[in-house]
DNA sequence: AAGTGGTCTAGACCACCCG
DNA sequence: GGGTGGTCTAGACCACTTT
């Protein structure tokens, strides 16, 4: 169970965000490097083009993979990123509360957005988070149990996916994510410094498993000078 | 220069947008569909990862590949879709007005962010969009010429992108888009119906060709009632 | 003409799921 | 144990860029 092409994959990130490549330069062609790695030449391929999906390279016909930029400080904004590993790319100083971490019934959006059945109850937790010592996102998971038998305080102190992934073993596959503005409620003022803002920035959040199951569903709320939102998008098709 | 893997993928997704193949129904077998195309099966799998890129199946491990809930609406405002592809879909009624078509020397933040010397000239299109009547989007688009030598008022009229890769033969690759809340400057107030909002959400936005060459950047400002945006993402690696 | 990436093939072995 | 997708191989031909 080694993965040549992701162990290529991660060796080949690893060189270009330590500088061995820069941004404008080729790497080895196709040919070079399987020679290089003593391997096939579609193996090599599975690599790069992971490489060019996130966002390290362009591959140009007849000329080869060239680096392309990738402002680290946007970067793992965009797509499956957990707030710890994003605070801790950012150095950023964060503090997180947890407000209330419960097994609730759901209300019946949550209901809706879970697809859930009245009587099924579900873990929600309830974060905020400090950014620069300003109270300026709200969190609200919301987890369906039989995937989350357990979850304890400590754990929403750090990083839940770091939990659920390493602990429980569950494989995270895809999300569902929404953006719009909207009116703080009262729930957002209370737990938020929000001052003098009449908008917030919220993120609606549809986590799934490998499977395909659905089995988070998350709110985060944003004062909206605090907001930033990034995104690398390739032409598929 | 046919390309099989995406005639298969183009012919799959229209199956599944027509509804032969339902949510939470399973996709014939690799094995099925590489004898039923007469192919490799390779080529089979390469279809099947673009159906799973672009959110229409999840792949299951000694299963088969599910077809997963993707809602229609939401869909394509994601990554690389023109605003007029993206009207259309919604059956929005949209009307667009060209303010400004002009060929125009850079300010320091745009000169910045197109990466051009103080000396190169651009294309500046002003437009509105009107959504039910309202007038809620405001985008900025500056283009890099030598890759646009002429643009016309009719072509701003309707598809800058149809025009830009139909007419021109240009090939969009990827881009890189950032959203943020901010203040409304005089010029939203003018051109906008702003109403008694005091904030405007702002994507900025990079357009990249096929060799990686940025030729595009565009400010799109909308009015944050009228906001929404959506993202699939995948976690590959 | 030589080098590059894009597509395609026909195999092979493995890990996983289910009856 | 039979079916499924995941990985890997060693070739082949093509379209494109560069010299």
């Amino acid at each position: 169970m080694k993965m040549k092409y992701l162990l290529i994959y991660q060796e080949l990130v690893e060189q270009i965000e330590e500088g061995d490549w820069t941004v404008n330069q080729y790497l080895p062609s196709e040919h070079e490097l399987k020679n290089y790695y003593q391997t096939s030449r579609e193996t090599i391929r599975k690599a790069l083009n992971l490489l060019s999906q996130n966002g390290y390279i362009q591959k140009v016909r007849g000329k080869g993979s060239v680096v392309i930029e990738r402002n680290k400080f946007d970067f793992p904004v965009s797509g499956l990123v957990s707030f710890q590993e994003l605070a801790e790319k950012m150095n950023q100083e964060v503090e997180t509360i947890v407000h209330d971490l419960n097994y609730v019934e759901t209300d019946r959006l949550v209901r809706k957005y879970l697809q859930v059945k009245p009587e099924e109850k579900v873990w929600r937790v309830i974060r905020t988070r400090d950014l620069a010592s300003e109270r300026v996102i709200l969190d609200k998971d919301y987890f369906i149990e039989g995937f989350v038998p357990m979850l304890t305080k400590s754990v929403c102190q750090g990083s839940i996916y770091a939990y659920l992934e390493g602990e429980l073993g569950l494989k995270i596959s895809f999300a569902k994510k929404e953006i719009t503005v909207e009116e703080p409620t009262v729930e957002d003022r209370e737990l938020l410094q929000l001052d003098g803002f009449d908008n917030i920035v919220v993120i609606r959040n549809f986590v799934y498993l490998d499977n395909a199951q659905l089995f988070q569903y998350t709110e985060s709320r944003h004062r909206p000078d605090r907001f930033r939102f990034v995104d690398f998008a390739r032409r598929h098709k």
